[in-house]
DNA sequence: ATTTTTTTGTACCATTTCGCATTAAATTCC
DNA sequence: GGAATTTAATGCGAAATGGTACAAAAAAAT
C-alpha cells in the first residue's frame, strides 16, 4: 500500500469551514488543549527537560499520535513558542491599542504581565522567552528569530505608547521615547526573572510601581 | 579493607598553604580550570542538556574523576554557577567600590557586564543566572537560594550607588534610589536577555546607554 | 457488508544518559 | 624495594530518551 499524497488532488477547492467531517477514526483530542499541555511542560521544564513521556502524559496523547499532529519535538516546541506569543500578544493588544493615560496603560500592562508570569499550579511559570526560548535562541536560529521578533515587537508597542504620550504632553520635551520603551521591556523581564524565583507579586507590584513612577514623571 | 575517616585525624592542625604534597598518584587536571570548562558548557546548553559525557570531554577528565571531585550532575552545576557568581562579583566589586560619578559607574559596570555576556566562541554566553540558573530555580530551593541571593544583591549595590549619588547632590530630591536600583537591574537582565538572541554589541551599547541617560538624568 | 481512510495503542529499537564497580597507574612513606 | 594511598582509565548496567513500525479500532464512502 503506498500513500504518496497526503491530500486528495480531488478537494483542491472545498475548504469545510466548521465540521468538515473527516473521514477515519476521529481523534481522540482536541489540538488546541494539547497543544496547552505542551507548552505548560515546556515553560515550565524548557526544552531539554521536557520528554515525550511527560508530553504524552500531560496531554493524553500517546506518542505517535503526538507526532502525527504536532511533528517531532523541536517542532512541538516551537508550536508551543507561537501559541504562547498569540496568547501573550492577544492579552496585550487592547491595551496598546487603548486610547489611555500612559501611567494607566503601562499599570493595565504589568498587571497582565504578572497574571502570566505568576499563574500555575506547581510554581510560577515565567516567561517562555526569557526562560526557555532565549535558551535555545544561541543555538537554533529560527527559535532565535521568534525570540527577537517578540522582543523588538515589544519594544515598538511600548514605543508608540511613549511616542504617543510625548505628543499629548504627558512627558517632559526632552523624554526619548525609544529608551523609555527599551526600559519598559527591561521592566517585564526582570519580573519575568524573578517570579521564576518565587518573588512573591507584592514586591515584584512595588518593582513595577517604582518603575512606572521614573517612567511616567513629567518632570 | 574499610576507609571511613577521609582526613587523618592526626593532621588537624596543620594546613599547608602551598605545596600539601600529597600522597597518591597526583591528579592529572587542575580543578579550577575544570570547573572553568564546566560552568562554559553548563552557561550554553543549561542543566539537562549538558551530559555528563559532554562534561568529561570538556574538562579532560573522565566520568568518575568527574564524580570524584565534584560530586554529582546537580552538585557540579551548583559549584558552577557559584564560580560564575565569585567571578561576576570580583569583576564588578572594585567598580562598585571607587568613588565616582554615578554616570561613570554605571558605564563601567555594564560595560564589564557586556563583556561578561558576550565573550564566547561559540555565540554569547549570556548570563548564568538569567539564561538558567532561573530555569532551575522553580524545582530546586537550593538554586532558588542563590538567584534570589544574586539579584537582592545586585539590587543592593546598584542601591548604594544611587543613594549615595542622591547624597553626592547627582540626583534630584524626588529620585527613589531603590526604584532606579531596580531599573539598573532591569537593563542588566534585559541586556542579558538580548545578547543571548545575538543582539549585536552596539545595540546593546545603545540601550544601555538610553537607560543611563534616563537614570541620571537630574532634572 | 466491504473497502478506504484516519487515528489509536502497543511494542519495539537504537542511542544516550547517569552513576558506579573494578582494575591499572603513579606517587609517597616505611 | 615494598606497602599504602590516591587518582586515572575502562567499561558495565539499568534506566530513560526520541523516534517509529505495525496492527487494531473507528469512522465515512461505496
Amino acid at each position: 500500500m503506498v500513500q504518496k499524497n497526503k491530500k486528495p488532488p480531488s478537494a483542491a477547492k472545498i475548504e469545510a469551514p466548521v465540521a468538515p467531517k473527516r473521514r477515519g477514526r476521529p481523534r481522540a483530542y482536541e489540538p488546541d488543549v494539547a497543544l496547552g499541555k505542551a507548552l505548560d511542560l515546556f515553560r515550565r521544564d524548557g526544552f531539554a527537560a521536557t520528554s515525550l513521556d511527560d508530553l504524552s502524559a500531560a496531554t493524553g496523547m500517546n506518542r505517535p499520535s503526538l507526532y502525527g499532529a504536532f511533528g517531532d519535538k523541536r517542532e512541538l516546541y516551537i508550536k508551543s513558542y507561537q501559541r504562547y506569543r498569540d496568547d501573550a500578544r492577544a492579552a496585550m493588544v487592547d491595551i496598546f491599542r487603548a486610547d489611555a493615560p500612559l501611567r494607566e496603560r503601562l499599570e493595565r500592562i504589568y498587571r497582565i504581565a504578572l497574571d502570566i508570569y505568576l499563574s500555575g499550579e506547581s510554581g510560577p511559570r515565567g516567561c517562555f522567552t526569557v526562560m526557555t526560548a532565549a535558551s535555545e535562541a544561541v543555538s537554533d536560529p529560527d527559535i532565535r528569530a521568534m525570540v527577537l521578533e517578540g522582543l523588538t515587537e515589544l519594544d515598538k508597542a511600548f514605543g508608540i505608547c511613549f511616542r504617543h504620550a510625548k505628543e499629548r504632553g504627558e512627558l517632559p520635551d526632552g523624554a526619548d521615547p525609544a529608551s523609555l520603551a527599551h526600559l519598559a521591556s527591561a521592566t517585564i523581564h526582570t519580573i519575568a526573572i524573578r517570579a521564576r524565583a518565587r518573588v512573591p507579586r507584592g514586591e515584584l507590584e512595588a518593582i513595577v510601581k517604582g518603575a512606572v513612577d521614573v517612567m511616567c514623571r513629567a518632570k
